[in-house]
DNA sequence: CCCCTTTGGTTAGCCTGCTAACTATTATTT
DNA sequence: AAATAATAGTTAGCAGGCTAACCAAAGGGG
């Protein structure tokens, strides 16, 4: 193996540190550029889920979108909410859930914030070619996986202690 | 549940948030094993990496190592100082900066913590080929330059607006 | 029909990243 | 030598993940 190069034998521990890092780097890069629109990192990105969801979805379904737990979504949505870029309607048929809709305003600010990622994104990729890109994308799904079978098989063991 | 297609088409967007996810569940599956420690994901993080350094590492190289700012990790060594697993001295070349060493406790703390991170590691990169994850490494480095380019851009451009 | 479980959403509060603003020591400039 | 700048660390407080504990509506037996 290629003794060079430090990434195989450093791996072990900070693969995961990178992703986190890279992570960070790349939400804060979108986050200074659509910081005049009153936007922070999970605001934006919300915006971003519900428009790819389309309007009137649940806020279950974004959270399972977003990947994210339910309280994070609600403080989340209550900012927005006062933002005046949405609005939360109590659904008639199960009124147990709420359905998120843009308002005006949201809707305009989505367009601006729709052209900033696209060129941030496009900047953050450059150079990158799809296979790199799609590689990564099946290496982030199996790691998650294994990841997730990892936790259940603890919470298993913790129950049959 | 329905992803067939997802990785070319959606990439643009969700890659970000897969690698933020992905690196929560990583983090969670590590945490949850070494819970009986005692020990937070930022405060294992931490262990690791100033065994790694060796002791005697002054806070900033651990900040550096880490890809974390100062503050971050100043509360983070307050806390394991609290635990009794390290101590900080005051350098007496540079009375500015502190020196970081285990105690007793902590080195076993630490070797405990060792196998427990193999351990894990290996089940979270099973079925992952070495190629797959140094082209993972590769990918998050090119990834970190050109978000770490674009923040920068974008600090020049307001500088000068 | 009533009770019990399940489910969507909320609140409270922890953990850990961040920036801004501060102190104290060291280095540099004049 | 004194004034100034730079550096290591700290404190305070925000942002956004999380879990635990709760409420109210919906569903499912008995």
């Amino acid at each position: 193996m290629d003794k060079q190069i430090p990434f195989y034998e450093t791996l072990n521990l900070t693969l995961i540190g990178n992703m986190g890092r890279v992570h960070r780097l790349c939400r804060e890069a979108v986050t200074h550029a659509v910081e005049p629109l009153g936007l922070t990192q999970s605001r934006w990105t919300t915006l971003m889920h519900i428009n790819m969801l389309s309007e009137g979805v649940t806020q279950l379904e974004i959270a399972h979108s977003l990947a994210i737990e339910m309280p994070s979504l609600t403080r989340t949505l209550k900012q927005l909410e006062e933002q005046s870029l949405i609005i939360r309607c109590v659904d008639e048929q199960d009124k147990r859930s709420k359905k998120i809709y843009f308002t005006e305003q949201g809707r305009q600010v989505l367009s601006s914030l729709e052209e900033e990622i696209n060129e941030i994104t496009q900047q953050i990729y450059s150079g990158l070619s799809h296979q790199q890109l799609d590689a990564m994308a099946h290496t982030l799904i199996n790691l998650e996986q294994n990841a997730q079978a990892c936790i259940k098989q603890q919470i298993h063991r913790k129950a049959t202690k």
